[in-house]
DNA sequence: TGGATGACGTTCT
DNA sequence: AAGAACGCCATCC
């Protein structure tokens, strides 16, 4: 269907799925590890088109932009941030109080 | 075809 | 240290 997306954004998803429970990254690893290191705003478009999707199996809300080195924070608006979090708490991510998450503690670099 | 857009990232002020 | 501006690059209109 042609309201499918983009045939390369499949690479995006594969390697959001391989994110571990309880573990965060960065839209810019994630580019990376598809191989388009300078694609890192396309890894979003990728994780919105899921939003409002039935059950997709990709755990977009593993994804953070990140907030400085070794730092990693939701770049999604109000509402989706909210909830990202939400789901991020669930997994024992731990925030601080600036809001952001230690990538060296619950950091994925592709392992 | 060209120009604007964006769930980002890095650098400069 | 915090905030603003520029750069990247596929997709949309």
């Amino acid at each position: 269907m042609s309201s499918s997306v983009p045939a390369g954004w499949s690479r995006y998803y594969d390697v959001v799925a391989r994110i571990p429970r309880g573990r965060v990254t960065t839209y810019g690893a994630i580019a990376r590890l598809a191989g388009a290191p300078r694609t890192a705003r396309h890894v979003g478009w990728a994780l919105a088109a899921l939003h409002g999707k039935k059950t997709h199996g990709i755990p977009w809300h593993r994804v953070l932009g990140s907030r400085g080195k070794g730092f990693a924070g939701i770049s999604l608006p109000d509402e989706s941030g909210t909830l990202q979090r939400r789901k991020l708490v669930a997994e024992k991510i731990r925030f601080d109080q600036r809001g952001r998450v230690l990538l060296e503690e619950f950091g994925w670099t592709g392992r």
